[in-house]
Order: structure tokens, then C-alpha cells, then sequence
DNA sequence: AAGACAGCAA
DNA sequence: AGATTTGCTGTCTT
């Protein structure tokens, strides 16, 4: 039965793939085909190694159809098809020596498969990766796309087109089909003849060839965007390649060894893989070219639309020849130096001499923080460093004081708290801010004011971008064009989003200039071995049957709240415990959070726990040794720097996210035991089974599989229910459980409607509200009592959690586990108490803390009926439109509708704020901060 | 120093 | 397929 149920998941995984190409899920096809050679082969061992089996398996097969038999192929053997799908690409004509060649292509859609089992893989990945987007890599069958561009990358980095189509059909095993040589003609030809130069803060779009500049003039799009009248001519020396060293390098080091420093002893000597120039022509002849002038805030649009027309902007900056801005004095600390993978990035990013935009992805712990350092201590000019969270500001602040010689007076933090002055003490700098700061469009304070004048004021030699995925969020991209930057690069662990914008780095950053392989790092010992598990949690039938019944909101809380899975969390945790590693058991939901913590007696840190909260519980985490598991709401996915731990376990997630997985598992690739032998860290997904949860974690993981992680699916945890102890145990608690669950979204939203929304524009919530009391049958039958319940429970709580002293004294002795370790007590959440305790008489049962969430609901209740209305609007306008297509009134009607309604809108959001004024919860609340405040 | 608030991201 | 809740930011107020 479990097995089953397993090839259906993965069945369905693979299916769910498919668009992206059978192979990228391994163990599917791995076990598909290797099955099926031993039913070819009667004389095969079943223990012997998938790969063995598939090289031979492959031999024998290829044999079958020699050359020039292929277009009989699809009649005579039936099974092909079935052992490789889609991905059958030997009718193309194997060469004779197939063997020693590791690549197939797709012809039609430009995938290439590489069998990294071949002794040429690893040439061949190297290429790849320079000219494809890796897509999946498992264990034996890589797959890249070769995409327009992977191919602009792979020109940019120096390769000629004839070298790519050379290179490729020496690793090809058959025949380079005519649509890929022209494909990659067609991408390469076009590239590098428009250019985006910075000078002297204005934006130049430059072209050895006048033609094409008056061709993109002639362009609707970019035509209108020129600056009037500065088309200029200008003289440009071809960049010359030698002399530039990378610091941190063994170039750099022998280097060093002449002045008479000494590299630090124990480094390991690396090889020599930097600047394998792939261009060596210099060319000494002048070039006119031909360029004008377009507004900064224009080069998103511009850079957008030669890319659409075939002509990628070609953003470089030749740094070395820049008299112009102040070269920063920076260099890396001696004896620094980097892995060869961080090398490999690099070289990709000053190439031929000059600094490329563009991404680097490397895995969390991989030491991204690193390679953004030496990228900046190369370029020697001035530096702006972009965040998420004011956090990371003061982390990448301290990175640069750790591993460069800067001096603290020219790195600058710039984030609310830390306004920075208004900028160096010298000529140029560092400064690092988040992305936020420097896109707040509204009100600024004084300080900021002059410090974003200042940024946007000047020339910036780099910009560094950390956690790069966010830009393409609206209000980040505004980043890359306020800021005049000669080069950008771009940090980050997952190049993902769940929406299409991923795509838009291209023109707004640049090509992705590589990708770390995640296996092939933690097989080096860069980053540690992780085991993947995915642990299937059967519902009791009780709550079964509820899930079922409900709406999908109450089912998220079903699934995640049952009982087998509190279990199956208490199991894992007391084993990894046992074994002496340390736990993190990651939920979003914070209900859950608190009702897993509270239960199993565990601290835990959400976003209403106070900053000195968070550091005094971390600390204990990472010295206490009697304090080894640690729950985290999504509080720990982006902003808190997580002492490593060794064990992970999920218990709810934010649907089918794939990037907040991948960074959730980065939480323990860090880990500094992974050099030890044998040592493997575990990353836990507990799921519900039979319910939602599995398809997003199966959707969820997908990232991560391409990567190369095999999930194993456990059905049945050992001596599980021999286990003493277990919470849940009896039916009677199960059943207990289940009211309170179902109890507490019903009371929440009965609150919510009675006492928070009594405007009129809530008509739309209250009607939700109704209808989702009516679906909960047992709610209703057993609410009244319930509330006693929670009332009782609460109040309980609060006793027993008030003091600050006690909840220390039980963090210090969590033997006393029976006491709960509610370290959650701040003085600030203390205080926020006496806010439950009112909405507890108004018969609200939960926190303030819920107060001001549900207030945000009421916010943001009115911004979905907005968007509602907007959208609505839009509709109407284009059904108006469409009617009266020839009517000239319609836009003066369109206008004052418009009109009518903003003001409308405006009326109803003044309405609805006076309500909230008005309403007695707000005052008492208010009235309470007044007591306290007078109290003080 | 801490909370309210508004806006945004995922 | 679509939903959606938590958390971050800066600024202003007390």
C-alpha cells in the first residue's frame, strides 16, 4: 500500500513536470528504467547500480539501431518510447562514437541532456553551464535549456559562435540539427552591438554601427525616450584582458608571495581556473562609435525593448579605465581566499577584463556575502549594497569589516535607525541600505532626505544586490533605475518566484552568470548533506470528516493541527534531540505555532516576539544545550540570523512556494559539522495525508529535486506507537482537540463581524462570515460551551505567564517542562495583555495582538474591495468602451466616472476610519494606552 | 522606547 | 487553480 501510494505521487510529480521535461524528476525515471532493463535483461543483478544498468542498458539498445535504421525505429521497438518518452533523440543518427560523448539535444525546443556519468561530463558541464540554463540536476541525467539568454551570457563571457557550435557537436552524439546551429547564429550574431554606457550620470545607448541607432530612433518605444539634442560621436578603445587579478585568488596570492606577504599555511593551493580567457584578441584600433542620450528612468523601458527586438543592451564597465570616479582603497584581507567555486563566478563576471552585470546564484552558506565582497574589492570604486531587512544592513556591514581592509569610516549602514550622516568621510565609500529605504517615495525624514540625494546624486562603481529575486517585485525594480550604477550584480540562493517575473532580471539586471550545482557543493564539503524526508501523517477519521466538510480556510487549520502530526513532530523531535542536534520546527501558521510549542514545551519566536525576545531565546539556542528545539514562524525564512542547526522540521508552509522551501532547507547547509564523517543533517516535511498539503509539498519540492535532493516518503515511523508519552494519545484528547480547532476560527470570525465591522461597506464580509458558521456543524453545536473554554484557557495562561522572572527561570531549566516554556513573555507583549484582557471581557478571545491583525483584515478587506472595484471598473470601462468605440464623449464619461469614483472611494475610506474611531473597542483600547501611558 | 499606521512582499 | 496571513519597512506619535 505505501508503495503505491508513493509511485502515484511520483507519478503525478512527473506529470506535473512534464512541461519542463520527464527527466527532471530522477528517481521516476531512474526506477522506470531501470525496471525495464531487467526485464530486458534476465541475467541482470538486481542489487547492481542504476547507472551501470542504464550505460549498458543504453549500449545494448543503441545497438538495436544502427544508423540509418532509425526511421523503422518507432515500429520495430515498441519499448523506447516508453523508457525515454519525449526524450528519445536518437533518430537524429548516432555517430559511431556515441559512447564517449555525454550530450542529446532536443532539436525543437533546445534542451540539452547530459549524462553526468559520462567520463566527458564534467568538460561538458563546464560548457554548459556557460552556454545553457541548467534546468534539473539529479543524479545520472542533467538537463539545461539553451535559451536566447543563456547564449547572450555565453557570448558575453568571450565565446564566439563558432566556438559554441564547435564545442557542442564535439560533445553531441548526434549530428547538430540545423534549428539549434541557426538558433544559436541568430542569438550570438546580434549581440554586443548596442550598448548602455554610464558618463558622467547621464545614460548612453552607444553603437559602433549609426545604422542601428537610427533604427532603435525609429522605434515607437525607444524613439520618443532620447534626450533632445546631445547625439554625440565618440571615440572608444576595445578593452584590453591581461593584468587583472581577482583578490583572493592564487593569482592573487603568488602576487602577494612576490611583495613577501605570505598566504595563511593550510589553505589548499587551488587550481588555476581564473581568467581562462576565451578571447585574446586585443584590439588596439580606435572605433568611432555613435550614441544618444536617454533619461535614467527610461532605461528599463529602452533595455526592455532591444531585448524584445533581438539586440540585448550590453552593460559593461571597464573600471580599470575610469578616471573619473575615486578609486576606493579595498582590497581583501590577506591570506583570504576564496573556494574555487566562488572563483568560477567571478571570472564569469569580470571575463574579459571589464565587470558584467548579471546574477550569481550560489545556496545559502555557500558564502555569497564573499564573492559581492571580492567583486567589489576588484572594482575598487564606490560601493552600494542593497538588502531586504535593516538586519542583513548590519550583517553585510560587519562581513566587509571582516574579510576586507576597509575602514569602518568608509562603509556607511543607511537604514532607518542608522542614518549614516549624509555620506563618507573620504571622497567615496560603501554604503549599504535595503531596498525599501531606497524606494520610499513618500515623506522623508531630514537625514534620509539628504542621504538619498546623496545616492542618487552620483556615480556608483557597484551595486551589490542582495536576495536579487525581490527586485522584480514593483516597487524594488524602481532600484535600478534611480540609482546610476555602472555594473550591478545580483546575489541570491533561489532564482525563483511564484509569478513570471523572474524573467525580468534580464533587462533589469542582467544574464545569470552562474549557477552553483548544490550536489556537487555539498559533496566537496562546502555546504552540508542534507537527508530529505517528507513524513505522511494520516488524518483521524473525526478530523477527516471535518476537513472534508470545511471551507478551505478551516482546512489549512485541520490539516495542520492534527493530532498524528503533533505526534509524528514530538517523535522526530525527541529522536534528533536524543542524537544531540539542534532543532528548528519551522510554521506559518502561528496558531498552530504557539498550540505545537506551548504543547510540547519548546520556545518559540514569531513576529509579535520583541527583539531582546529573540536574541535571549537564540542565545539559549545556540549555548544552552538543554534548549535544542526552537519553533519559528516565517519570521525565520528571511530575517533572522539563525544559529545552525542541524534538524528541520515542517509542519505548515505557505502553499506551493518552492523559494521558501529552498531557503528553509539553506537553514542547514551552513551547519559546521558537515565535514564530519557521516554526518548528514534532516529536513522533515510533515504532511497530512490524503489532504491539500500533499500537492504543495510535492509542488514545493520541486526546486529542490531539480537540485538534485531525493525526498523519501515515510510512512511509518519506528516504534512509533510503542513511544510513551505521546501527546494526543487518547481519543477523548484527539476529539478535545478538534472542537477547539474548529472553535477557534468560528469564535474568531463571529468577533470579528460583531464587534469590528459594523461599516456598511462590510456587507460583502459579513455575508462570508454567515455563510462559514453555517458550513461548521459541530461548531455550532458545541460553541457555547467552547468559549468557557478558551476563556478558562486563556486567563490560565496569562497567570501563569505574566512574570518575566519565572519564564527565565524555566528557560534556564527546561527540565521543568511541565511548566511550559512560554518565553514568549516580554515586557512589551506584557503589556500588550492588558489589551487581551479587555477584548476577553468584550468576549474577543485573543490576543491585541489580534486586535490590530484584524483591524490589517479590515485594511485589507478595503484594499481587495478596491482592487475589486478597480477591476470591476476596468471591465466596465472596456465594455464601454467597446460600445462606444466611435462615441467622442466616451472619454469625458470615462474621466468623470473615474473621478466619481476616487471620490467615492475617498468618502468610503473616510467613513470607514471614522467608524473605526467610533467604535467602543477602539476607544477602551485607547483609553487604556492613555492610562498607561500616564502611569509611566 | 515602544506603539500606531500605512504600504508592500511572499 | 486560487487563496491568503504574517512580517517587514519607515515615519510619526506618545
Amino acid at each position: 500500500m505505501p508503495s503505491k501510494r508513493k509511485a502515484e505521487v511520483l507519478i503525478q510529480r512527473g506529470a506535473k513536470r512534464a512541461k519542463t521535461g520527464r527527466s527532471s524528476h530522477m528517481p521516476t525515471t531512474r526506477t522506470t528504467i531501470s525496471r525495464n532493463l531487467d526485464s530486458n535483461e534476465p541475467n541482470d543483478k538486481p542489487d547492481e547500480e542504476g547507472d551501470q544498468v542504464l550505460e549498458r542498458g543504453v549500449e545494448k539498445n543503441m545497438d538495436l539501431f544502427s544508423l540509418g535504421r532509425h526511421q523503422k525505429k518507432h515500429t520495430i521497438l515498441k519499448p523506447l518510447p516508453y523508457i525515454f518518452g519525449q526524450n528519445d533523440f536518437s533518430y537524429l543518427g548516432l555517430k559511431k562514437d556515441h559512447q564517449n560523448r555525454p550530450l542529446w539535444i532536443d532539436p525543437k525546443k533546445g534542451r540539452i541532456i547530459l549524462e553526468s556519468f559520462n567520463p566527458l561530463a564534467e568538460q561538458a558541464q563546464d560548457f554548459l553551464t556557460t552556454i545553457a540554463e541548467p534546468l534539473s540536476r539529479p543524479n545520472l541525467v542533467h538537463e539545461y535549456a539553451l535559451t536566447m539568454h543563456s547564449l547572450y551570457a555565453a557570448v558575453s563571457v568571450g565565446l564566439a559562435p563558432s566556438d559554441i557550435i564547435k564545442t557542442l557537436s564535439r560533445f553531441l552524439k548526434t549530428p547538430l540539427p540545423d534549428e539549434i546551429r541557426a538558433f544559436i547564429n541568430s542569438c550570438t550574431q546580434s549581440y554586443g552591438k548596442v550598448k548602455l554606457v554610464l558618463k558622467n550620470t547621464k545614460y548612453y545607448v552607444e553603437s559602433p554601427d549609426p545604422n542601428m541607432l537610427q533604427m532603435l530612433l525609429k522605434n515607437p518605444t525607444i524613439g520618443p525616450l532620447r534626450v533632445q539634442g546631445v547625439e554625440t560621436i565618440t571615440t572608444s578603445v576595445a578593452p584590453k584582458i591581461g593584468g587583472l587579478v581577482i583578490p583572493g585568488t592564487k593569482n592573487a596570492a603568488g602576487v602577494k608571495q612576490i611583495n613577501g606577504e605570505q598566504p595563511q599555511h593550510g589553505q589548499p593551493v587551488q587550481e588555476d581556473t581564473i581568467l581562462s580567457c576565451l578571447t585574446e584578441e586585443d584590439d588596439e584600433d580606435q572605433e568611432v562609435t555613435h550614441s544618444f542620450e536617454i533619461a535614467g528612468k527610461h532605461v528599463e523601458t529602452v533595455q526592455k525593448e532591444c531585448l524584445n527586438l533581438g539586440y540585448p543592451v550590453l552593460e559593461e564597465y571597464d573600471f580599470r579605465k575610469d578616471g573619473v570616479n575615486a578609486t576606493l582603497d579595498i582590497d581583501l584581507k590577506p591570506g583570504t581566499q576564496i573556494r574555487p567555486y566562488q572563483e568560477k563566478s567571478l571570472s564569469k563576471m569580470f571575463g574579459n577584463g571589464r565587470a558584467k552585470s548579471g546574477l550569481i546564484v550560489l545556496p545559502c552558506g555557500a558564502g555569497k556575502t564573499l564573492v559581492g565582497i571580492t567583486a567589489a574589492c576588484t572594482i575598487k570604486k564606490g560601493v552600494i549594497v542593497l538588502c531586504t531587512s535593516s538586519m542583513s544592513v548590519v550583517q553585510w556591514r560587519q562581513e566587509f569589516l571582516k574579510w576586507s581592509n576597509i575602514s569602518p569610516d568608509d562603509i556607511v549602514a543607511f537604514t532607518s535607525d542608522s542614518k549614516g550622516g549624509s555620506g563618507f568621510t573620504g571622497i567615496t565609500g560603501i554604503i549599504v541600505t535595503t531596498y525599501s529605504m531606497v524606494t520610499q517615495s513618500k515623506a522623508r525624514s531630514h537625514g534620509a532626505e539628504n542621504v538619498m540625494k546623496f545616492i542618487t546624486g552620483r556615480e556608483w562603481g557597484l551595486m551589490l544586490l542582495d536576495e536579487v529575486h525581490v527586485v522584480p517585485a514593483n516597487i524594488f525594480r524602481k532600484v535600478t533605475s534611480s540609482i546610476k550604477t555602472h555594473s550591478k550584480l545580483g546575489l541570491t540562493a533561489t532564482l525563483l518566484r511564484e509569478d513570471d517575473k523572474i524573467s525580468d532580471l534580464n533587462f533589469l539586471i542582467g544574464p545569470k552568470l552562474f549557477e552553483a550545482n548544490w550536489m556537487e557543493l555539498s559533496k566537496q564539503g562546502h555546504i552540508a548533506k542534507v537527508q530529505c524526508a517528507e513524513v505522511w501523517c494520516p488524518m483521524p477519521i473525526d478530523f477527516y470528516d471535518q476537513y472534508l466538510k470545511a471551507p478551505s480556510r478551516k482546512k489549512s487549520l485541520l490539516y495542520i493541527m492534527n493530532p498524528r502530526k503533533f505526534q509524528a513532530c514530538q517523535y522526530l523531535i525527541n529522536y534528533h534531540e536524543a542524537r544531540g542536534d539542534k532543532i528548528i520546527v519551522f510554521s506559518d501558521n502561528v496558531y498552530a505555532l504557539k498550540a505545537y510549542a506551548l504543547k510540547l514545551g519548546k520556545a518559540f519566536i514569531y513576529g509579535g516576539t520583541s527583539q531582546e525576545e529573540r536574541l535571549r531565546v537564540l542565545e539559549n539556542f545556540q549555548h544552552n544545550p538543554l534548549v535544542s528545539t526552537l519553533f519559528l514562524s516565517k519570521i525565520g525564512d528571511t530575517s533572522l540570523d539563525l544559529p545552525e542547526a542541524t534538524c528541520l522540521i515542517q509542519i505548515s508552509s505557505h502553499y506551493g512556494s518552492r523559494r521558501q522551501e529552498a531557503q528553509r532547507l539553506g537553514r542547514i547547509l551552513r551547519a559546521k559539522r558537515r565535514n564530519d564523517e557521516g554526518f548528514n543533517a534532516f529536513f522533515y516535511s510533515l504532511v497530512s495525508k490524503d489532504t491539500q498539503e500533499m500537492y504543495f509539498s510535492s509542488k514545493r519540492q520541486a526546486f529542490l529535486v531539480d537540485q538534485g535532493y531525493a525526498f523519501k516518503v515515510i510512512t511509518e515511523l519506528a516504534h512509533f506507537d510503542k513511544t510513551p508519552g505521546l501527546v494526543f494519545a487518547t481519543a477523548a484528547e484527539q476529539r478535545k482537540l478538534l472542537q477547539k480547532v474548529l472553535a477557534e476560527n468560528e469564535t474568531t470570525d463571529e468577533d470579528i463581524t460583531d464587534d469590528l465591522f459594523h461599516s456598511d461597506t462590510m456587507d460583502n464580509r459579513k455575508k462570508k462570515a454567515v455563510t462559514r458558521r453555517t458550513a461548521g456543524v459541530l461548531g455550532d453545536l458545541s460553541g457555547g460551551q467552547y468559549m468557557a473554554y478558551v476563556e478558562q484557557n486563556k486567563r490560565a495562561g496569562q497567570k501563569k505567564t505574566g512574570n518575566w522572572n519565572r519564564t527565565a527561570r524555566t528557560l534556564r531549566e527546561p527540565s521543568r517542562g511541565q511548566d511550559v516554556v512560554n518565553i514568549n513573555q516580554t515586557k512589551r507583549v506584557g503589556q500588550k495583555k492588558v489589551g487581551a484582557q479587555i477584548s476577553g471581557t468584550l468576549g474577543h478571545p485573543r490576543g491585541s495582538q489580534d486586535m490590530v491583525r484584524s483591524r490589517q483584515n479590515e485594511k485589507m478587506d478595503k484594499r481587495r474591495f478596491n482592487e475589486k472595484k478597480e477591476k470591476e471598473k476596468n471591465e466596465g470601462k472596456k465594455k464601454f468602451d467597446d460600445c462606444k468605440k466611435f462615441d467622442d464623449s466616451s472619454k469625458k464619461n470615462d474621466e468623470i466616472k473615474k473621478k466619481t469614483d476616487e471620490s467615492k472611494k475617498r468618502n468610503e475610506s473616510k467613513k470607514r476610519k471614522r467608524n473605526a474611531e467610533r467604535n467602543p473597542f477602539f476607544k477602551k483600547i485607547s483609553r487604556e494606552n492613555a492610562r498607561r501611558a500616564a502611569k509611566r
